[in-house]
DNA sequence: TAACCCATGTAAACGGTTACATGATTTC
DNA sequence: GAAATCATGTAACCGTTTACATGGGTTA
């Protein structure tokens, strides 16, 4: 983030809830601490900006030692951490659920990750109105930016999908697996 | 686990790599205290079986009362975490990578979960064939492991599907946002 | 004889969350 | 008068990872 702009870290917060919050999130009580280690470390470095009716603040920037461990960071092998999904968790223990409230559950996130997918799909299309050509350079934040918004459409899309899935194979279900 | 077999640690573990893995993972030092704490807690009980040629093993089985738990776990409302994937969190510096490298990165990803979504598929074709109808009926382990594992299937899709958008936009590429 | 499987644990460190803590200004 | 916004921090706790630790049996 502080690669695009300087930030204080209460602009941080804020770029957490909405647009980095689709695929990743932290607290104002990581952001702090992590600010201040990255400073002690070189990366970045802050300057007091005095403010009138409210708090000052301090604006961080990147610093040129830290641009470059940002880009050394991004093409660095990584691999991939084993999923860790708590409602695929409890779609393996779904044979023991009380079938209406596991119907009711899964309903539930269904309904919660349409509404993710549709705010996710209004971004996508205010981002192709707004910044149109940048959107096919690899060399530019925006394309970046529409790249991360991608897998978290194409993500939802299949998280809604399995949900309606379940749902289904819930209401037209069985009952248990050997009794009527 | 403990609620479809009783299982040593080291089977825990094992269930860990293949079938549970595909969307929960804990090794072995997470395992073995987690089984003391449950025992503590009066949700499972252990008894030592003698081996022969090999250590003995400790087989733990859910007590009624850990199965209570974990049934009403089961159906207990979860609030969705937000998402934390390192790669999509690249994607949103793509534009300081070296191109090169980046293709590179995408296309190891790509293959990767190719991999996976061949292995998923693998399985599911060995759930259908083998455990047949089981698989509408909720009541069933059988149809809580194929609802767990259809999950991880759409997943490795979607991810699939978001490497290669990347990794064609990469190769297209106009090099940097401004520049030729 | 080296590597791997079986089998079970502990200790230190780390990343992250929750809760604690403060306080002025603006909006309802 | 209450709630929300702006703004920054610390402390305790918790789940997880990495590394330490042991040791017999089997397979290549």
């Amino acid at each position: 983030m502080l690669s695009r702009e300087a930030l204080s870290g209460y602009d941080l917060k804020g770029w957490m809830e909405r647009p980095v919050g689709f695929f990743w999130e932290a607290r104002h009580s990581q952001i702090y601490p992590e600010l201040a280690r990255l400073e002690a470390a070189g990366m970045v470095s802050h300057e007091l900006v005095e403010q009138e009716g409210r708090p000052d603040k301090k604006v961080y920037e990147i610093t040129p030692v830290g641009l470059e461990a940002l880009k050394g960071w991004v093409v660095a092998p990584l691999e991939p951490r084993g999923a860790r999904d708590e409602l695929v968790l409890k779609a393996y223990s779904l044979w023991l659920a009380d079938p209406e409230k596991a119907l009711a559950l899964f309903r539930e996130h269904e309904r919660l990750h349409e509404e993710r997918l549709r705010r996710y799909e209004e971004t996508n299309a205010w981002m192709e109105r707004e910044w149109g050509d940048d959107l096919d350079l690899p060399g530019s934040p925006h394309f970046a930016s529409y790249a991360a918004l991608r897998r978290g459409i194409l993500n939802e899309r299949g998280y809604v999908e399995w949900c309606g899935w379940v749902v289904n194979r819930l209401k037209a279900g069985g009952g248990l697996s050997e009794s009527g």
